[in-house]
DNA sequence: TTGCGGCTGTGACGATGGTCACCCTTGTGG
DNA sequence: CCACAAGGGTGACCATCGTCACAGCCGCAA
């Protein structure tokens, strides 16, 4: 809800100096150098030499879209990627009959369109902002030269990539290896508190997603999960207040997995 | 079935001389150095330069695994990368409860334990050979080593793991985006034709799994497929004998995945 | 206010497919 | 040659969950 840029004002600086050669737009989409921005570059690439962080700053530009906006749709060629400054991206497939299926939310702070950018096959999954976003572009051709030139950061991004299939693989146990719905759904509550989880409210989540998302992401209908969140309030596993979700019993939602 | 070595003899000069230098055995499961083994390291990095071939060389070395063999197992810290020479290898994701599910299937050429190795988080899938293997590992450090090296490989294996994480995501188009299990099964056969399909013959595959392997792969039951598979044939969809498939009517599959 | 659109809640119904139980075939090894 | 294991084939049963239909609720804009 609350949509906040935060801003990292330590920053600032070094990123003032780099941003200064940035003036090369790539397309319709630029709207502004990305100085508001925490920039998270070097969140993702922190590891990477200044040289090669003001090399990155260079390709890169930064634009805003709105809630709902489409990055880039499934089985598109791919333009380039995108490094999330602030909002939060979901990345879905979808199929013939209108059905989709959310494979990852993506933060702010990551990177979006990695695997199909670095492979050069049509972009395997489609995305959408889920909230006010705020992006840095970074066309293909360049990131991968970027890369050629940098083999520090094609380790770097080796690594993004690993972790994404390592996330896409979690999402493949939802949908293969749970026998019922209610098992997914405590996966899901799980693995959403263990990711997003406040660290001093014990069991405390935000959950800024519709039934009919979650529905998405576990590979159900929005029905089954209204329904397995009431049985799950009445069984005393989870209270909910507005958006705020309390896991009131972590070990009874673990004993449903291994059921 | 028939399991033959497929060497290639143009490749052994070129591999001799490197091997000569590949004396340095990392653990209990090398058996012999790879000379015999066509090698296809430089198939997957065949666009490195002569020096990087002969230092991955050195660093990789080849054993023999007999049928069921496990190179590793989900959840165990990652040692290393295979690189199969041939033979094939299951990659799948279990449950607490016993259900497995294969994610992917590794051809002779392919790397296996890419994105546990790069990332250093544990495995998150367990590899079983399904077939007599042979292959070249390479220690998690050293082929770290190499990487931080060899900025061309590192992009290399950026370029695998998308790959890799492409075939991920078809996966879970079986299992989140199918009505039917005859969708899956569609599917399944449609790919599989497509990417183990031989030239010449249209619509002839060989298919070596067995329907519980099948089962395992679109997330149904044995049952199930074996059900399927006489429906489709009793459709005139599919014609079976032996292991070979033979597509009869391939716009009619293709059908059932837009109903 | 009224109306509208997105989200949530709930009942009824029925198809799909998992499970169990069993049998048959084939290949393999003692 | 027999025994055994692994794979394939089939019927019966019934739990689960998707679908449809509809109702309440909230926020928002006219």
């Amino acid at each position: 809800m609350a949509n906040q840029l935060r801003v990292f004002p330590r920053r600032k600086k070094r990123i003032m100096r780099a941003v200064k050669n940035t003036r090369t737009p790539y397309g319709l989409d630029i709207i502004e150098s990305c100085v508001t921005c925490p920039l998270k570059l070097d969140r993702i690439f922190c590891d990477l030499s200044p040289r090669a962080l003001v090399m990155l700053d260079n390709i890169s530009s930064s634009a805003t879209y709105p809630k709902g906006a489409i990055l880039f749709v499934e089985g598109q060629e791919p333009r380039g990627v995108f490094i999330l400054c602030s909002g939060r991206v979901k990345l879905t497939a979808s199929s013939a009959d209108g059905k989709s299926l959310i494979m990852r939310i993506a933060d702010s702070g990551e990177i979006v369109g990695l695997p199909g950018t670095v492979s050069g096959k049509p972009y395997e999954l489609g995305a959408e902002a889920i909230e006010p976003l705020q992006a840095n572009f970074i066309p293909r051709e360049l990131f991968l030269q970027f890369l050629r030139e940098n083999g520090e950061a094609a380790l770097k991004v080796a690594q993004l990539l690993s972790e994404i299939y390592h996330a896409t693989c979690r999402e493949v146990r939802y949908l293969g290896l749970s026998g019922s719905a209610a098992e997914k759904l405590a996966r899901f509550i799980l693995d959403w508190a263990a990711s997003h989880g406040d660290v001093k409210s014990e069991g405390r989540v935000i959950l800024t997603l519709t039934h009919e998302e979650i529905a998405e992401m576990i590979g159900a209908s929005r029905e089954t999960v209204t329904r397995l969140f009431a049985e799950f309030k009445r069984k005393r596993l989870i209270e909910v207040r507005g958006s705020t979700l309390v896991i009131s019993n972590k070990i009874a939602l673990q004993q449903i997995l291994k059921a």
